[in-house]
DNA sequence: CCATATCCATAGTCAATCTATGTATAACGA
DNA sequence: TCGTTATACATAGATTGACTATGGATATGG
């Protein structure tokens, strides 16, 4: 049997994967391994990203309108679905981060109080 | 028909109730209601712990051994269940509140870089 | 007497994330 | 040449967490 998983071994901090895709394209148009890839780097591989709940997101993202994607070629000669952020993506990028600003200091305000 | 609910519109960070609750009940044994009021009021109504959120949680909180409850009278002569954080419930307490430091680190270093 | 605040709790729903699985190709080492 | 690892996309299914909605009961203040 596979071993109990330690509930304090998350992946991601819940509610924050749309905010990191948004500002991982905000750099630059990246496809889906892209995007997982720079933010295990930049997290120093604190926050993983899995492939099932990262594609969904995207569809997510896109139904939303606030990323458009399509097929590129990498510069590796593969063949990969690059996705782009659009204006209202941008908009809502900066949504997000306030939001996610606001209630960190507010669960801060809690646990940490002055 | 009932408006369409913003998404960024959260009551509470995913994930960190637990960790809200614990804290909250490492000041002093309280009710359930008294544990919600202390979370709104410490985070000035930025969090807002509703009660189908919160009885559950506090079942599962006892569940693993974390907090006992018991029946008690209120200073205002309520009957009232008051939880205590136990000795488990403190180190879950200490493991929470160093994974949330280390996730919302993590999530910093990508969506605001150095 | 009626409204509001205090208190508990559950049922049902929804959304987000995870696990597991499938496909396919390229590169590398034994 | 063959197996493994890395690159790349995607979905199905399960699980979990948090929400809405609802029910009850008692106290207080207008």
């Amino acid at each position: 049997m596979p071993a109990p998983r330690d509930p304090l071994r998350v992946d991601i901090l819940p509610g924050t994967l749309d905010l990191l895709i948004l500002k991982t394209l905000s750099v630059q148009p990246m496809h889906g391994y892209g995007i997982a890839q720079h933010i295990g780097r930049l997290s120093a591989d604190a926050l993983k990203v899995e492939e099932g709940s990262l594609y969904p997101a995207l569809q997510r993202l896109k139904l939303k309108g606030w990323l458009t994607a399509e097929w590129r070629i990498t510069p590796t000669g593969r063949r990969a679905r690059y996705y782009e952020l659009s204006r209202g993506g941008r908009r809502q990028l900066a949504r997000e981060l306030s939001a996610f600003d606001q209630l960190v200091a507010a669960v801060r305000s809690v646990v940490r109080p002055a």
